[in-house]
DNA sequence: TAGGCTATGCTTAGGTT
DNA sequence: AAACCTAAGCATAGCCT
């Protein structure tokens, strides 16, 4: 920021020569690379033309830009073959386009999954966050006013009612015959939590940032978060 | 010459797309060709590389640039990469038309999107997926087994004398002058959770995904969750 | 390693010859 | 067409994150 101090010199003359520095060679190569294929797209689009550029790095790994495809373009330096119209240029014409096809499902396959990750992604932070939003009563016990406090104790009261009755069932199951139903009746094992729905959408009144009151059922027996 | 008008414009701006002119087009193609050929070769000395650049004409007429030749690199180009054309008959006739550049960078910048957003996704992932490890008793009720049943009792138990606790604290610091810790003593109130860690990191019996046991602190105190 | 920034050097669109 | 001119637009060397 100061004004006697540029941040960069801009861009510097270089010869053109084999540069000694590996690391800065590498720079370069990598941006006059893409620079390159770049020219190279642009006379693609401007003039319609077919071009093939092939470029061998430094390690030896190749790197290509082709339109419509290296290989069919190869092919054609190669044999050079005449256009237009004859059975060998539609074999030709139908690879070109299988490979433009090819690069577009590429692209689609790719796309998709980005959404489908990105969906995830955001359904995962979104869910997170809710969950805090949600959750307030698993704040540390600190900073929960005395509403809040209360509520949670009733909810817990509750759980522990309900608790110690599946605790009943599992042992009444596990280690005699009294069918289950004499005890806890004919719910399945949902039914007794359905009480606790009274706890659900009762805006608690002291913070601000919960959006409803705890019930026991999701204190403990949600099934899922995300 | 004149003084009120410039000479020339200077290098305009042109959208890359096809050049409707053909005259303009010729001469665009012949500069941005040359360039195109300079920036290979200069590519080609600054890191001693090798490359081959393949450009058909508007007229259909080939001109190529190559270090060290064009058929050599080529030659070396097609047996290092064994044409694939399984995938070609899988493919979408929409987008046909579309050109390369333009998929080739939608493809590269799609890319790499995924691969951040899918690194996203998969954090977000792990961490529910170790919660869930971690905090089984969460799990609906009747996954539970009797063991985990009695413990989750036990640290109700607990967590609900805690909470009155503090929800008497609570009550007394906002009602009376009578100091917290005559009643609660000099914890900070997450003191008196520590005796559940007794319930800490044991093993669950019942239940193979369990590999701890709850404790009133976690259950309700924790903080984050991811 | 890869990207972003900045100031220059280089390329090239639009004219003219 | 090809060669030259001008100046605006782009590419990129060096630095930094």
């Amino acid at each position: 920021m100061s004004k006697n101090k540029k941040s960069s010199l801009g861009r510097q003359k270089i010869p053109i020569e084999k540069i000694p520095k590996k690391s800065h060679l590498q720079v370069t190569f990598s941006k006059r690379r893409s620079g390159l294929f770049k020219k190279a797209s642009e006379l693609c689009t401007l003039c319609g033309v077919e071009i093939a550029v092939v470029v061998f790095s430094p390690a030896d790994k190749a790197f290509s830009f082709g339109h419509p495809e290296v290989e069919s373009l190869i092919d054609r330096y190669t044999t050079r073959n005449p256009p237009q119209e004859s059975s060998a240029h539609h074999l030709v014409e139908a690879h070109r386009n299988a490979n433009v096809r090819d690069l577009n499902m590429q692209l689609s396959q790719v796309f998709n999954h980005l959404e489908i990750e990105k969906k995830r992604g955001d359904d995962l932070d979104h869910a997170r966050k809710a969950r805090q939003r949600q959750f307030w009563w698993e704040s540390p016990i600190d900073e929960l006013g005395l509403n809040e406090l209360l509520q949670l104790k009733a909810s817990i009261e509750e759980l522990k009612l309900n608790i110690e009755k599946h605790a009943s069932k599992f042992m009444i199951e596990h280690s005699s015959n009294i069918p289950s139903s004499s005890l806890l009746g004919p719910n399945n094992g949902l039914g007794p939590l359905a009480c606790y729905d009274t706890f659900e959408n009762k805006p608690g009144p002291g913070i601000g940032i919960a959006p409803s009151i705890p019930n026991a059922h999701y204190l403990a027996f949600r099934t899922g978060y995300l």
